[in-house]
DNA sequence: AGTGTCGCCTGAATGC
DNA sequence: TGCATTCAGGCGACAC
């Protein structure tokens, strides 16, 4: 059984995480058949969701937060997790116990079970055709992948100029970039020494060099670490890989930054901040300007 | 159009 | 002990 902690984020690493694990499971694998139990979750599931069955998952990828789940007949199962969501892995040998908040549950061929969990149902289960995902609704107006190629210095600086919106909401801004949340988008302003208030259009050249830096540098340390909080069980022997992600300055507040060089003493520790009603963690001293 | 605020939702943590 | 309140946030809706 793969799952994910309780307090759990799904941040792109976390996705990216789920994405391989259903990989290695699933991928070349038919669904039998889809059992709802509920009538949607922040949107409501298409009844074609209700009779999708005998289907093979061509492949599994991943689009900002979202999983794709391909199938053979040229649809695509859009799942996102919202703050909770969680998709929890049955392989055939194990047995599948029905849980609190099981919303929807995809039975495989080989009697392998995957079971979207999500206790605040801010997440989504949706249906769409394969060749017309760049135009969804849901996809069409994302900016680029932040680990992709498309994600330069040169587009960031264009996207951000003039902007007045402070550089933190901006990075977290979909349209700018996909698939930096709240936790990271802090942790890379700390790295880059970078003011979370600054104006974003503020933000000189070379601070903005270091922002895009970080922000592939902390992504990609996530995903390495298997997500910042995925618990991987491997139920046959009982090994256990538990990755714990220690934040920098993400729900630190009043701790030292991790590997910061300010005085605690003088600074009283992480600062933290609310952003267009989110939490802020950052370091007066590292992060006093544009870098 | 750009910008800011609100609400969805439950469980954990906290307050009295 | 137990009940009420607060807080967490991805994302869409909405107002200005």
């Amino acid at each position: 059984m793969i799952e994910t902690k309780g307090a759990f984020m799904p941040e792109l690493p976390e996705v990216e995480t789920v994405c391989r694990g259903l990989a290695k499971k699933l991928a070349g694998r038919k669904i039998k058949s889809v059992t709802l139990n509920r009538s949607g979750l922040r949107v409501p599931f298409p009844p074609a969701l209700r009779k999708l069955a005998d289907v093979k998952v061509a492949s599994i990828s991943r689009r900002a937060k979202y999983v794709l789940m391909n199938l053979s007949d040229g649809r695509t199962l859009i799942l996102h997790l919202g703050m909770s969501g969680r998709l929890v892995i049955f392989g055939k040998e194990d047995v599948y116990k029905p849980a609190t908040h099981d919303h929807l549950v995809l039975t495989m061929d080989d009697g392998a079970r995957v079971a979207m969990n999500d206790p605040r149902r801010f997440g989504l289960a949706t249906l769409a055709q394969t060749d017309a995902l760049e135009n969804h609704k849901l996809f069409r107006a994302l900016g680029p992948e932040p680990l992709g190629k498309d994600f330069t210095v040169k587009y960031l600086a264009e996207k951000l100029k003039g902007k007045k919106v402070a550089v933190k909401p901006a990075i977290m801004d979909q349209r700018i970039v996909v698939g930096v949340g709240n936790i990271y988008a802090s942790e890379a302003l700390f790295a880059a020494g970078i003011d979370p208030e600054a104006r974003a259009g503020d933000v000189g050249p070379a601070a903005l060099k270091r922002l895009l830096t970080e922000i592939k540098r902390v992504l990609k340390r996530a995903i390495k670490a298997g997500g910042s909080s995925l618990r991987d069980y491997v139920q046959t022997d009982g090994e256990l890989g538990y990755f714990q992600h220690q934040f920098a300055v993400y729900d630190r507040e009043g701790q030292k930054c991790k590997g910061c060089v300010c005085d605690i003493r003088k600074t009283g520790g992480v600062r933290r901040i609310a952003q267009g009603g989110r939490s802020t963690f950052y370091c007066p001293v590292k992060q006093a300007g544009l870098g």
